[in-house]
DNA sequence: CAGTATCCTTTACGATACTG
DNA sequence: CAGTATCGTAAAGGATACTG
């Protein structure tokens, strides 16, 4: 069953599912996840790939997915160092569950400007 | 193709289809949703089954959904008013894209915590 | 009942400078 | 190169009181 009841809590704490799902699939951390698809990707490349990230921001999210188990961080020793960060199978599962949703968002992404414009000039009058 | 870059965008907006992600995908948009997946809820029956929502802030956000189209308003008139809050087309397509998410979440739910707590010990030294 | 209105706090994030 | 450290801002949300 899956009820809303499982993701409620009386407290002001969110419940453990929901904690789960804000450490993915929030602002940053489905980009970051992405950007790791094809293959493992230094920082830098990744702050490259997404583009609009400070890095403050996304080394916090790199360093919260890694907690997660949803990438491995890998130092080479040399100098400069390099860092790579591939997906874990976690990670990779949790891709394979949003890219449809993606897709979703592509499709649809028209009609929803259109219901909100619609919305908007229905308030104008 | 569904690589990062149709989701990055080089100024400081969300580009268009991240906005429509973030528009349902928040710590309240998605449960609101779900607490209409069986039938039209009214407003103080979503509050009930949510718990954990002040009614500002489920106001604003019913708002939001019914702006993009995701849910209707339904106002009865009578004293006090009746307002039944039912999914669209387009919130049910939303839902079963969301809910398989939901179900990995509670399946891989310990996981991730002891992960969390594995990483954390390990920092701990 | 279904909201508004106000006020206040927290959290996320941006900008920038610095470092092994 | 891959971070850390600091500072400041803005948006989301909590608490509470009020209303047609």
């Amino acid at each position: 069953m899956l009820s809303i009841t499982s993701l409620t809590s009386a407290d002001g704490q969110l419940c453990p599912v929901r904690r789960v799902l804000s450490g993915v699939v929030g602002k940053w951390q489905s980009l970051i996840l992405l950007s790791l698809e094809d293959e493992p990707q230094r920082f830098s490349a990744i702050k490259r790939l997404i583009g609009d990230i400070t890095q403050r921001v996304l080394t916090e999210n790199l360093r919260d997915l890694e907690r997660d188990g949803y990438v491995t961080r890998t130092v080479s020793d040399g100098s400069p160092v390099e860092v790579h960060y591939a997906l874990t199978a976690l990670g990779r599962e949790f891709l394979d569950l949003f890219k449809p949703l993606i897709g979703w968002a592509v499709q649809r992404r028209a009609d929803i400007e259109e219901n909100r414009a619609a919305y908007d000039r229905k308030r104008a009058d």
